[in-house]
DNA sequence: ATCAAGTCTGTAACTTGTTCTAGATTAGCG
DNA sequence: CGCTAATCTAGAACAAGTTACAGACTTGAT
């Protein structure tokens, strides 16, 4: 499945392009950012710390990244272009399409359980992102989209295949969120997705579906 | 079913009894907290001004519920028992449980969709909520999902039946984040309830599985 | 090399959630 | 009624996100 350059490309807005220090600059605040985060989560991240730890005077960074949450947005974005990549080189080994996109999920979910005060920051800042933040949530979505496509081994998905793995999505952001408040455990989870993944079996070609009103 | 009492019950956590005067604040800061929710969602639920609205201190304020979180959370717990309440005059009319839940669902939305603000205000808070809320943000959870088994027409769920469950209230939550920042139309909403409401066939007694794994 | 336009810096100010304090008020009790 | 503990009020104070601004520095074009 050749699509490696695709992602670059719409990744950045490409508004102006940024020059060399401009650039550096951008990736020393993502730094920094990622490193708070590290550390105490969501509220850890704080503005004036990210730019000091990141040389930057705060109203620059306010250049760069119109709010926090716009910083964790992006932080996040920079996360699943590793996560993706990652992926690729190990694609899932299960049999049917529902079980790669489980697998792919939970292998995602163990990276995140590495960083939970990271994956906390970037999540919660996800969620709570409002309009203005739209774009760039937008642009998360449609990475993860891919990296679900990915492991169904898909290039050209059905409606109803994409409306499946659009529930699969939500589940997977709205689980995260129990589990990072602490209110799922990592086995509960794990339940959940493997129950909505079902949802891909029902998708398939062979498929009994006895149901009515799917319009588009 | 009979099943009432058992909900006013859990709802407060009853550490000690309010008196009068107290309970009449207690309403007095939830109306206003909705009443300036319902205006300018999130952002417009100032702590300033809901002490105000309701003629209590500040510092009160943050006796009755210790963050704008916590207050929101509980403004949800409210609007959710006049919901359960309204639902369950007129059940659904669906043939199938997962039709049903679909109806109630969409029954749910639609009234949202006449205070978008205020549904605003409460789903933010909610997946805002960190640690310190998770008891009340159960609750509600707890709540929800009294109400899809209501429409489900279940008294005693099945493990798979309630995993099911915890997916729809996933989604549930998720599409409405994307509905709300502008990210999913309302059509779109619809169609993802009732995709994910389709998990609810696959629980059924006579439903063929062809799965593995499915751990407890 | 020089100039104009655009960026970056350092810093202060403003906003809103949250905490703190000192002094009234209220509730329960003898 | 009179006392004591709890509660409530008004207002200041603090914290962190965000904005504003004056002056220094870069950049790109000439």
């Amino acid at each position: 499945m050749p699509a490696e350059a695709k992602v670059d490309i719409s990744a950045r807005p490409a508004s102006p392009p940024l020059t060399e220090r401009q650039e550096a600059r951008r990736r020393r605040i993502l730094h920094a950012s990622a490193q708070l985060a590290s550390r105490g989560g969501f509220d850890a991240v704080q503005m004036r710390e990210v730019a000091e730890s990141s040389q930057v005077a705060l109203g620059t960074l306010y250049r760069y990244f119109p709010s926090k949450v716009h910083l964790l947005v992006a932080t996040m974005q920079d996360q699943l272009e590793h996560m993706h990549g990652t992926l690729r080189k190990k694609p899932p080994a299960g049999e049917t399409a529902s079980e790669r996109v489980a697998e792919t999920l939970m292998r995602a979910f163990r990276a995140l359980q590495r960083e939970p005060h990271l994956a906390d920051a970037m999540v919660r800042a996800l969620t709570f992102a409002d309009r203005s933040v739209s774009p760039e949530v937008d642009q998360v979505s449609r990475q993860t989209t891919a990296i679900i496509l990915d492991a169904m081994g898909l290039t050209d998905p059905s409606p109803a295949q994409l409306s499946a793995v659009r529930v699969i999505e939500h589940t997977w952001h709205s689980a995260l969120i129990t589990w990072l408040s602490g209110r799922a455990s990592i086995a509960q989870v794990k339940i959940d997705i493997e129950t909505v993944c079902r949802l891909i079996d029902l998708t398939e070609p062979g498929a009994a579906q006895g149901n009515k009103s799917q319009g588009r």
